[in-house]
DNA sequence: CTGGGCACTTGATATGGATCAACAATCCGC
DNA sequence: GCGGATTGTTGATCCATATCAAGTGCCCAG
């Protein structure tokens, strides 16, 4: 169905952490699953019951409607967690963008995590609630300009930006097609605002224009 | 700057209750403050440190662009809690709808409340990522439907179904002006699936076909 | 190196919802 | 109950983005 070509890319691996990564407890450091371009690491309606850490690459939270549309809640690069839900059931599919290395932690029965489920659950909510001032209120550059500051924070803020995704997969992120996507992408180069260093790599020339933008 | 009018409605108060409401531990009971129409719970920016609960009456939770554009995050109705936050500060804005109680439940110090806070914002974290999916992908009859079926079944899912909150609320939750917040809810009852009782107040007739609407 | 298949870009056109503009209904103070 | 203010509805028009349709360039298999 979805056939994704491996990746060319690896991401710099000192993304800003949301909250301390490693040191789950004192458990016994987990081993590192494996998950190829594109394959679903959970999908929606599977039981629920562990945390998962991105060691490497890239991974897309999503949920589709019935006729295939589909929304992409969250992106998660390497050092951010991802997995919970409110019930025993996810809700949510999660798939590697490319090639992947996830540390899953299951919770051990009894064993109370909440203190530090906490912190990771809040942070996701006050993205989510962040995200969806983006997707109410912002138009096309606006959506864009504010994804491109949030990659370029996660990724320690440096000039350079990787992409992990496709087009399709940030037009599903910021609720845009691939055309006006592209089309955004073209008009930040042609105003010098950015410098399209190859399709999933690009430069940040004018950081304070793009903050702008974004509102 | 914003003038609201009296609560007129009060709400069924056997609404849904995502957990647990009352027992915040073994605390005392805290009083309820009240809220008229329209006035602050409290602001983005300010500091945090309570956990408030929804005695009669509705919250908004929202944020604002530098222009003024508004989105609305979340609507609360009696039963429901709401107002934490990733750090020590409020990052959203929460207002009464109309004449509302709230029990507020300060942290004290030195409790560790993750266990009953956890379940909690899992919950508004679900909520938000649904929402975002109605945001990103669906056109304006859905995004209504959606609504609709959502406050109904919060309402415990009867016929009828009061909406405490204005069109432009409405319309500031699903990225839609009242404009066309209004003209969806005429097609509605054009079509027979919904009868508008009053302005606040409308009768599910089609259940099945508004349910199906919000795909 | 060559050819086929994707992912992406670019252009032309269509359209859903925004905007602008009256108008109607409701609420509320007096 | 009256009159002004506020909230909601309806209609006409506009525009941002979707959709449809070529094209281009990149990547991988052979």
């Amino acid at each position: 169905m979805h056939a994704y070509t491996a990746s060319r890319i690896s991401l710099p691996s000192h993304s800003a952490q949301p909250s301390p990564p490693a040191a789950f407890g004192s458990e016994p450091q987990q081993p590192v699953n494996f998950f190829p371009a594109g394959s679903e690491i959970y999908a929606q309606g599977e039981k629920a019951g562990a945390l998962y850490q991105v060691e490497f690459g890239a991974v897309r939270i999503y949920r589709l409607l019935a006729d295939g549309r589909r929304q992409i809640s969250a992106f998660h690069l390497a050092g951010e967690t991802f997995g919970f839900e409110a019930d025993s059931t996810h809700h949510f599919f999660a798939e590697a963008i490319n090639a992947t290395g996830v540390r899953a932690f299951r919770f051990s029965a009894g064993a109370d995590m909440s203190h530090q489920l906490l912190p990771l659950a809040l942070k996701g909510l006050t993205r989510a609630q962040e995200h969806l001032l983006v997707l109410g209120r912002q138009n096309a550059i606006e959506r864009v300009a504010a994804f491109l500051v949030d990659m370029a924070e996660r990724q320690g803020g440096l000039r350079q930006v990787e992409l992990p995704m496709s087009r399709m997969d940030i037009g599903d992120y910021l609720g845009l097609t691939i055309e006006t996507v592209s089309r955004v992408f073209t008009r930040l180069k042609d105003k010098g605002v950015i410098r399209l260093l190859s399709l999933r790599s690009i430069e940040i020339v004018k950081h304070d224009a793009l903050h702008c933008m974004s509102e």
